[in-house]
This record gives structure tokens, sequence and C-alpha cells, in this order.
DNA sequence: TAAATAGTTCATAGTATTGTGAACTATTAA
DNA sequence: TTAATAGTTCACAATACTATGAACTATTTA
């Protein structure tokens, strides 16, 4: 089983949306970068954190950041991200939906 | 922020994916729907970790079960983690490859 | 009924993630 | 040059996740 590593590396960038912060930044950027300074006032929070978030997420590949003057924009990489998330969303109301009629059925 | 839990439950099904034996069993569901000792030779490891996996996935709605006689038979519940995980391999296969680039142009 | 097969559950120890605040760096404006 | 803004990095405590083996349940076969 050598071929292990593909699974590690694969589960690795999946864990980048294993986070109810990092998923919501993710939502934000769908369709437009944003500053540091903006997710952070959108997010809350204390700054340390969204920004490890944020490094994180670059690190794994799936943010790009661009400096302008004293700003940092943050935006997705690619938008097979964002689509995968969306699947995701799409598997949960599912799930929901799913729950309520079991509920409703009894 | 009322909405945040939304971000919480969106997070929490994807932590699904964020584990390399889970990456390996979604893999493995693709197609086909196996039951416990089928995943356990392929995947290896000790049969009480791989139950906790699958038992996870379940919990989240990832998986369903069906029961036959002894064997339990795990398949997708839907075929959009799959997509999902299609969608995030693609992710890090284009990192990989623009790493490469990058080494390359050193 | 007894033994075997197929899996689950549980307690626990080890590891990894996360949140926090303080200290730090870089750029711009006064 | 000084102060302000925008973010990053670090150390550490709290929490969550994971692997392990033993004990357990359910179904089938002998």
């Amino acid at each position: 089983m050598a071929d292990k590593k593909i699974f590690e590396l694969h589960a690795n960038v999946c864990k980048a949306l294993g986070h109810p912060l990092r998923i919501e930044v993710i939502d934000l950027l769908q369709d437009k970068e944003l500053c540091f300074t903006d997710i952070l006032e959108i997010t809350g929070g204390l700054k340390s954190n969204l920004s490890q978030h944020l490094s994180l997420m670059t690190k794994k590949g799936i943010l790009k950041t661009r400096r302008d003057g004293q700003c940092t924009f943050f935006s997705h990489s690619s938008k097979k991200v964002a689509q995968a998330c969306r699947l995701m969303r799409e598997v949960l109301v599912d799930n929901l939906k799913n729950h309520k009629e079991i509920l409703a059925n009894i």
C-alpha cells in the first residue's frame, strides 16, 4: 500500500474545509476578493485567529493573496474548492430535509 | 451573527472528508457498495478503527448501510460527496503541478 | 446449543487543532 | 521621524480527534 500517500495529501487539502470560520471565508470569497480587515469585520473574532486560518488555507493552496499597499487581499486560487464546498452544503441540506421527514413520520 | 450555525453544520459535514482512511473509503465506494470485511481487507488496519470511521461517516449522512445476514454493506448516500471529493483531488493535483513548476523555475 | 464470523462499543493514551493575547514587522500618513 | 494601520508570528492552554485492544452483540453454521 505505497499509494496511501495520495490519501494523506488529499485528506490534508480536504481538512481545509473542516472549520466553521474557514467555511465562512470560502463562502465570502465566492465571487470577490476581500482584504484581511474586511474579512475580520464580517466574521468577527480575533485577528490573530483569523490570520492563522487564512494562512492555513493559503498554505494548502486554497486561497491566494495579493498585497496592495497596506492591505492583503485574499481570493480563491481555484473555483473548484468553492464548488466542492457548495456540493457539501447540498449534502447537508439534503440530510437536514431527510431528518425532518423522518421526524415528521413519527 | 445568528447564522453562524450553518457554517458549523457545514464544516461538520466537510470534516468527514478530512482523514486519509475516510478519503480512501469514499474512493473505494465510488461505484459500488462493499461490506465491512471487504473494506477492512483493502484498507488494512484495525477493525475497531475502521468501524469508528465508518460510523462517523454514516452519522454525518455521507454513507448509508444495508444489512444482509452477517454482513453490513456500506455505500454513498449521495453522489455529491464523491463529486466534491474528486474536485478536491483536482485541487491537490493542480497544487502539486504548480509546486513542481515553481521548483523547476529555480 | 456451541462455535465461528462480522461487526460495534468502550476506555484510554497519544496526537493534532484551536483560541488567546502579547510581541513583532511592514507600509503609509502626519 | 513618529504614529497609525494592517497584518503576522509565537507560546501556551484548552479542546478535539485518532489509534489501540479488550469486551461486547448479533447472525449464521455445525
